[in-house]
RNA sequence: GCAGGGGUUCCCGAGUGGCCAAAGGGAUCAGACUGUAAAUCUGACGCGCAAGCUUCGGUGGUUCGAAUCCACCCCCCUGCACCA
């Protein structure tokens, strides 16, 4: 089983992919000598994965496509527990039926990046639940905890804040998360042979607490490689949106929504995006960006990069869809469209509501507006009916018009009779549908 | 249990009897400029179209008037003690 594909480490490397890597530099040699198995944890936090979640997800795919065998493991166990890991504050513990709940929905998401069939490195999802569910509090104190030093423990990054920062303080349950998710490494080494542990930078000490866990217990010797922390370059959080977190669901983020919001990358971020979200080659990335640069106006960048992640994701109908619903909103005008391409937009996912007619004429524009979505609170429609920012069909509304809705959405002004098109600002698009 | 320090609008953080819907910063939204970018500038930023309504851990009280004063309660943090 050599055929394995060298270029890894270096293909990572170039892309800006590793943050830190144990054994100085001896992975590279041991991944070369042949097909590893290597794993990669998600805890269920959440009933889905977010984007900050991808860049270990396609690592995983990169490790396989090179000729590993990837293990997702979803954490049942650890999810339960709650990672405190460069957490400001103590989190609450989610019922064990909901976490159960997610770890389905995670575990049915992270197998869309790995390849089961694949002859040879098959992956894999497990859960640790289910070598931790009949463990015994004292089996675990005592193979497991007797290897664990607390100096060295709270003298982990990880976890210093909680333990110096006045005002928070860091519970005996968080504490000993690090040892449950050492003691997946080492099950994981002994039961599938697993000799290496990829996860975010800010898994580090985890990780390499499971590196000792293994040496300790079975005499292994396992790796551990961590990945970025994803940031921008304007220090604003990666993966947040003014609608909020930009989910691998597409019942939560839209491919639409999706697409969006890599299209809003920006500059100072979107080659070091290429590189860490796609597969396209470095050096294609690389004449991405020169061409760029050589050219006036706009970059060519962002519009790849959402072709490639969002096709990666949702594939070519969500791809095609998310096209659609762009082409239509930011370009070209509303009168090109057909009755069947308006249709087309709310399956595709435009947000769309239906007009209660018989309400219009006594409620405000705001209160419509908000009631749908496009805005949080009314005070934003209004501010933007007062600079002219509401277009519906593409006359723009005033202050005026606030409580004029029946006459906004009269049947005569509508597309086909019954489709209305709102943009509030310049991004934001809502297809309103008579009923 | 004792002592000390805290709980303010999304976050941080001012405010200690009226001028407070509550400084400042961040985040966010809209406008201008642009390239559905960044930077910059402008406006908004508890809720409400409005009249107005509801906030400063909770409940009562003092007062013409309280985020600010008093009482009790809840929660968090830091020490110490108890359990040993």
């Amino acid at each position: 089983m050599s055929s394995v594909n060298g270029d890894l480490i270096r293909d990572l490397q170039a892309r800006g992919l590793i943050a830190q890597m144990t054994g100085d530099n001896t992975l590279e040699a041991f991944l070369n000598e042949g097909s590893r198995t290597l794993y990669c944890g998600f805890d269920p936090t959440a009933d889905s994965l977010h984007i900050g979640s991808l860049v270990p997800l396609l690592t995983l795919q990169r490790f396989q496509r090179a000729g590993h065998a990837p293990i997702a493991l979803v954490g049942g166990a650890t999810g339960l527990i709650g990672d405190p890991s460069f957490k400001a504050q103590e989190r609450k513990l989610n019922t064990p039926d909901i976490v159960a709940n997610w770890v389905e929905k995670i575990r049915a998401q992270v197998s869309r990046f790995i390849d089961f069939d694949c002859e040879g490195n098959p992956a894999r999802v497990v859960n640790n639940l289910d070598w931790t569910a009949g463990l015994s509090v004292l089996d675990f104190l005592r193979d497991v905890g007797k290897h664990f030093s607390v100096n060295n423990m709270i003298n982990k990054e990880s976890v210093k804040q909680r333990i110096e920062r006045e005002g928070e303080g860091i519970s005996f349950t968080e504490f000993t998360y690090m040892l449950l998710q050492s003691f997946d490494f080492a099950e994981l080494y002994q039961n599938y042979g697993c000799t290496l542990q990829i996860g975010g930078s800010d898994q580090w000490g985890n990780i390499v607490g499971g590196v000792d866990l293994t040496r300790k217990l079975h005499g292994g010797h396992v790796f551990g490689l961590t990945l970025p922390l994803v940031t921008k370059a304007d220090g604003t959080k990666f993966g947040k949106t003014e609608s909020g977190t930009i989910w691998l669901d597409p019942a939560k983020t839209s491919p639409y929504a999706f697409y969006q919001f890599w299209l809003g990358t920006a500059d100072a971020d979107v080659y070091k995006f290429l590189r860490y979200f796609t597969f396209l080659p470095v050096a294609d990335i690389d004449e991405i960006e020169e061409a760029d640069r050589a050219a006036q106006g706009r970059p060519q960048a962002q519009g790849v990069l959402a072709r490639e992640v969002t096709r990666m994701l949702h594939g070519e109908d969500g791809l095609a869809a998310a096209e659609r619903i762009t082409a239509a909103m930011f370009s070209g005008s509303l009168k090109n469209l057909t009755e069947a391409d308006l249709e087309q937009l709310a399956l595709d996912g435009l947000p769309c509501s239906t007009l209660d007619e018989a309400q219009l004429a006594d409620t405000p524009l705001t209160t419509l507006l908000t009631e749908c979505g496009m805005a949080k609170a009314g005070r934003e429609v209004k501010d933007a009916l007062g600079r002219n920012a509401v277009l519906i069909n593409e006359v723009a509304k005033g202050a005026e018009d606030n409580m004029k809705a029946a006459q906004c959405f009269a049947p005569e002004q509508a597309l086909f009779g019954r489709f209305f098109v709102v943009k509030l600002g310049k991004k934001k698009n809502h297809l309103f549908v008579r009923a």
